[in-house]
DNA sequence: CTGGTTCCTTAAATCGATTTAAAAGTAGAT
DNA sequence: ATCTACTTTTAAATCGATTTAAGGAACCAG
């Protein structure tokens, strides 16, 4: 067990402040360019700074003025790339503001969901970006984060709560492909994945019904099927999309791109040629989206555009923090590939 | 412009004191469970404390304690599935452990990488978790961090550092790739992407090389083709594999999944078949590689292990600052799926 | 020499929690 | 009543940077 250096103190202003003969106070407001102080001096001390390798301490410093140098961002779901982008989105605006990023991932769980925010709570973030889990208690969540925090919330809405809010215009993103599949020349169209819990599942079929009514179909209930919206609960729920009695549906509108994945994956095993038989458009435009065979029409949103937005909208709530309420919904396109096609003639 | 309630200043220790007519000494005592404190003073302490609603100040309880909760962590490329899951595992496994993960994106910029550690370094964190930029400036990073700083560097060797360091075995994996399609029987079989300078493309360039040999095939330098590791430059390369006047390769191992997927859609758009003309395998698994048409062969590692891995490694090392330099190579496994087959007859 | 400027520097308080030595309180023994 | 032993509480210092009022120096005018 060899010693090894025995661990030099970290470098303090009032250090820098003996070697250079002044007070720390003289270092301090040396440091950040005070006209107090007589350049002469400025110059010595920062130089000795430098000489030292000072590095300054933002604990200390916040302590005392109050202040908070970080934002607290909880993620529910890390490994989805949407969101993975997200964060990236986040993490770079905010890098660029000075602040640094406390990251939480909450794994769709809203116990941990509590649990990692009351542990971020003891850091003292200037706010909070939150994209929250799945069945999170909204009530629980303004308990542990106190009325006046400043919050900005993506993604899934959170009920009676005052506070900022970022989302994709869902409404506008279903209509999109269930016009795109209407054109296409579909009349029976499926709506499939999401839970009616979620607000923005409940969004998008409203898109989906809006398009389907303006056309002058009348969306029949046999084609909304539910499931979570994961790939492997999406194939096992295709079953429901195949023929019956009943004419069965020729396309279906999903609600993401896994729901969109899942459904494909369950089609091929039946041999439903997806992009010739059947059309299916998905919703988030993930990398997977682009390879998938066949390549998948989607809804593209920008997540990383989404996370630099949502760092600006907190940035701006914590310069104001009387303003109005925001709430902003993001523009969303269709991208049209090759899941999507024209119902086959005998169904027509 | 309402005024709202004017903020009421957050609940300290003191506070509870005075309600409880005690001294903040003895709430701070009551509150972590000091045996000083009589156990009658410690419940009234501890009701007050959740009446109010306290939130304990870590940074104020860090300054004094010269401790620090938080662990820094730089991702190299967040929009990569697999660092994505990285940063999840090393989130987790961090938070289980009672810290905060200060996140810093750094997108392979080493300039970036600086101003990102140099800003997490004021935050006074326990230790890092280095995911390196290409082309990092080992020499830069050390000066920066200082020689005794608690580091763990995870998948790009950093040349003359004594840090902790998780890195794939890409060697092996590079191996398991090569011998499985010699297996099918190819003799020809190309390495495509990565730069030289990269250590993890230099080692499996390694396996690969020693995988033909102990074959009895020699690599020919044309089999050698150099690309940067993304989808776009991987399938502009593509051109470089197909026939010319020499037999061309009949397979390539590829340096990660996205340049596997790039040298897909390469050769897609010049009709030859990966899965029937030609074999392709990758390295990384990423979710698109299990959906691509035909689905990957490919290099599994578990990402989300490896952050978890990496964690408890960093964490080891806050516990025995002395301990041995720790070098973990993960073992990782292969993935047959459909994008590998037998050298169609006519090039056997 | 006095009073008034201007310029520069610093002592001391402060942020909120922790820690320790010392004090105060309680009980029991003599 | 006194002493010892033990339990419980607290005053005060501390972590490192910031801030402000006050002080010192230098200079000029009258």
């Amino acid at each position: 067990m060899s010693a090894g250096r025995p661990a030099p103190r970290r470098v303090r202003l009032a250090d820098i402040a003996e070697v250079c003969g002044v007070s720390s106070a003289t270092v301090s407001l040396a440091m950040r360019d005070s006209p107090l102080v007589n350049h002469k001096t400025r110059a010595r001390v920062l130089t000795e700074l430098k000489r030292q390798g000072y590095v300054y301490n933002r604990g200390a410093a916040n302590l005392r003025r109050q202040t908070s140098s970080t934002v607290a961002l909880l993620i529910n779901d890390l490994s989805n790339p949407f969101f993975a982008e997200f964060a990236a989105g986040v993490d770079e605006a905010l890098a660029q503001a000075g602040y640094v990023t406390l990251l939480g991932g909450t794994s769709e769980s809203p116990e941990r969901q509590q649990r990692v925010l009351s542990s971020l709570l003891e850091h003292r973030p200037a706010g909070f970006i939150l994209s929250p889990a799945e069945l999170s208690d909204s009530q629980a969540l303004q308990d542990l984060l106190g009325e006046q925090a400043h919050v900005l919330v993506f993604n899934r809405e959170l009920s009676r709560t005052q506070w900022d809010f970022l989302v994709l215009d869902n409404r506008r993103g279903a209509r999109l492909a269930t016009e795109h599949l209407l054109q296409l020349g579909h009349r029976r169209i499926a709506f499939v994945g999401g839970h009616t819990t979620s607000s923005s599942c409940k969004q998008r079929r409203l898109g989906y019904t809006e398009a389907l009514r303006a056309a002058g179909v009348e969306p029949d209930a046999g084609w909304l099927v539910e499931c979570a919206p994961t790939r492997l609960d999406a194939a096992a729920s295709t079953r429901l999309l195949l023929p019956t009695g009943a004419p069965s549906p020729t396309a279906a509108v999903c609600y993401n791109d896994a729901v969109a994945l899942g459904v494909m994956n369950g089609l091929a095993a039946k041999d439903v040629r997806v992009g010739k038989d059947f059309a299916v458009t998905g919703f988030d435009d993930i990398a997977e989206a682009a390879v998938a065979a066949p390549a998948l029409t989607t809804i593209a949103a920008d997540p990383r555009g989404l996370g630099q937005r949502a760092a600006e909208l907190l940035l701006g709530r914590l310069e104001a923090p009387q303003r109005a309420r925001q709430r902003i919904v993001a523009s969303v396109t269709l991208k049209v590939r090759h899941s999507t096609c024209p119902p086959p003639p005998l169904a027509a």
